[in-house]
RNA sequence: UGGGGCGUAGCCAAGUGGUAAGGCAACGGGUUUUGAUCCCGUGUACCGCAGGUUCGAAUCCUGCCGCCCCAGCCA
């Protein structure tokens, strides 16, 4: 169990789930995750798999991966392949609980015949449109439909044809007898199955009606001995109707629906429908684009599952609204990566240095460790000369107070290598420095004499020959407010496109120890961020990287400050 | 204006009648050949508001206010 684990605490769910198992009420806990294979899973799935896969983990119980595939017009093959990719690697194991809603489709039909038989269910022939009409309203009841009162061997024998194919989509539909009066909308004579006359990608053309969904997931949750269904609050009204069909049919387990709020996180949106619509206008790449708050995209991101389950177990589980801060998911994919990721030299930015004192043609090998903190992950050779790369970023001709990076008279040390002094700046014809020179001293390297010697700062380089030119990506987020799905002044979400959320560079310069990384490697360039090798784009010998996330940076936060304070 | 939920610091979140944990963020400081990591330290949170019960209430009662969800033959 990891410290953040520890330190969480028991939320409301797993607390009556200990008081159950206390009680004598269960020996033993079920649960289920219970996607639509509608799109691919998010950060929002993501909190309901930790608990639901956690849960079971904990009390030693077992956990369903149940595909709810009631609407073949929505469903499809490809997002049950990336949902279970998604679950697998965010670390949990299904074992031989894989299963489907539509294993169920017999049972479903032979409960909704037995509440047909028990006058608790009925053939409706109004239209949609009646339907609706007949519902009411928030404040008005609703009216009884004229079909109500169908006599049951008539509701059954329409049923049974409505089964056959004998009629046309919505046609037909086969309701709940409930009360068309309940202050509760979904007690309003629910709908529990509809014709549509479409192939379905696991039953293929044995069915032309299909299931609801709270009749499939009821019953489902019950045929496979889910003790706790963990649900999010949207579904708090459906209880009573979950409740309901329990009460009403002959299950061999009484499931207990318990409902938490959603987990968001600032500027980012969950939304299916927009996600999809951000991949059909061309703003990201896909459902694996590394902005996109998408399992997948994560993934390609470089976030990892430790650092994701890490960030889950951290907000912990209530009932109220939230909208979590981007600072804490960054905060724990930093934790997890830092204590993982090999450090590496790059320069994004990379802007020529010259040491004027250090002899032509000359090159010796420094010795780097991989881990500041993990000897155990041991060290290697950067190679070292005359010319170097270094960070733009690290030179100012003109800097602020408190700048402690190279400046032209300035001294700073080269990471693993050697103290140096600015002597002289090189400016293209529009007077953009090209070049910086400098002298190095020679005592001063790693393990050498001198070596204790202070200076303000350290800076990163890579050696302009033995290194490799590659592409990077450096990604921000997607957009620009914080709650973009909230559309408070009538906005929409696609008002807030953070237009800047790619940057593509390809000039940066890396040590050659990357040049053989494997894709979905992680590096922490030294002094920058995290980075992921592509797994898309990058081919063998030419990597591409993903930036994950960056390092903590005070000094920008100084800067930043500063300008607040100037303007 | 029907029903269901929720309201503890900027964001999360413990707490369930005995006088407000913790994390993130922010702000100081120490260590540091990553301005990273690590380590210290800093918060009067009118516990949504107003009444009430009680020796004592974030915790119990009443009223009010605010926010979210529900009128799919979607899930």
């Amino acid at each position: 169990m990891s410290d953040a684990a520890a330190t969480a605490g028991k939320d409301f769910i797993r607390t009556i789930i200990t008081e159950d198992l206390a009680g004598g009420q269960h020996t033993e806990i079920v649960t289920r995750f219970p996607p639509e294979p509608n799109g691919y899973l998010h950060i929002g799935h993501v909190m309901s798999i930790c608990l639901n896969f956690g849960v079971a983990e904990e009390f030693g119980g077992r956990c369903y991966l149940r595909f709810d595939d009631t609407n073949p017009l929505k469903e499809d093959q490809d997002f049950v392949d990336s949902i279970k990719a998604d679950v697998e690697w965010l670390g949990f194991d299904w074992a031989d609980r894989l299963t489907y809603a539509s294993d169920y489709f017999e049972d479903f039909h032979a409960c909704v015949v037995q509440l047909i038989e028990a006058g608790k269910a009925y053939v409706d022939s109004l239209s949609a449109e009646a339907i609706r009409e007949h519902r009411g309203s928030l404040t008005e009841p609703g009216r009884n439909s004229p079909y109500r009162d169908r006599a049951v061997d008539e509701n059954q024998d329409l049923f049974r044809r409505m089964r056959a194919g004998e009629f046309d989509d919505g046609a037909h539909v086969v309701r709940a007898k409930i009360d068309m009066a309940a202050p509760n909308l979904n007690l309003r004579d629910p709908t529990l199955y509809r014709i549509r006359k479409v192939g379905h990608q696991r039953t293929g053309d044995a069915w032309n009606i299909y299931p609801m969904y709270d009749l499939a997931h009821t019953i489902s949750d019950a045929l496979e001995g889910v003790t706790h269904s963990l649900c999010t609050l949207e579904f708090e009204d459906h209880r009573p109707l979950y409740e309901w069909i329990l009460d009403n049919l002959d299950l061999p387990a009484r499931p207990r629906q318990i409902e938490f709020s959603r987990m968001n996180v600032a500027f980012g949106i969950t939304s299916k429908r927009k996600l999809a619509a951000l991949i059909g206008a061309g703003f990201v790449g896909g459902w694996d684009d590394p902005r996109m708050p998408t399992v997948a995209g994560m993934r390609r991101r470089g976030y990892t599952p430790g650092a994701l389950r890490r960030f889950v177990r951290s907000v912990g589980v209530t009932k109220k609204d939230k909208i979590i801060e981007m600072s804490a998911l960054e905060n724990a994919v930093r934790e997890d990566l830092n204590e993982h990721a090999p450090r590496v030299l790059a320069v994004l930015n990379p802007l020529k240095l010259v040491l004027l004192n250090y002899p032509e043609g000359q090159a010796e090998q420094l010795t780097a460790a991989n881990h500041p903190h993990r000897p155990e992950l041991g060290t290697r050779e950067l190679p070292f000369a005359r010319e170097l790369f270094i960070e733009r970023d690290d030179f100012m001709e003109d800097p602020p107070r408190k700048f402690f990076r190279l400046r032209p008279g300035g001294e700073v040390r080269l990471r693993y290598g050697y103290i140096i002094k600015c002597v002289a700046v090189v400016r293209t014809d529009d007077g953009v420095v090209s070049e910086v020179h400098c002298t190095y001293d020679p005592d001063t390297r790693s393990g050498g004499p001198a070596a204790g010697r202070k200076v303000k700062g350290t800076i990163h380089w890579v050696a302009a020959e033995a290194s490799h030119e590659v592409e990077v990506r450096l990604f921000d987020r997607l957009f620009l407010v914080a709650n973009p799905d909230g559309n408070r002044d009538g906005g929409d979400y696609r008002d807030h496109l953070n237009e800047a959320s790619l940057r593509v560079t390809t000039h940066c310069r890396v040590e050659p120890s990357l040049i053989g990384a494997q894709a979905g490697a992680v590096f922490q360039f030294e002094r920058q961020g995290y980075f992921i090798v592509d797994t898309v784009d990058s081919v063998p010998g030419r990597p591409v990287f993903n930036r994950t996330v960056t390092l903590r940076d005070t000094w920008a936060k100084l800067e930043r400050a500063e300008l607040a304070r100037i303007q």
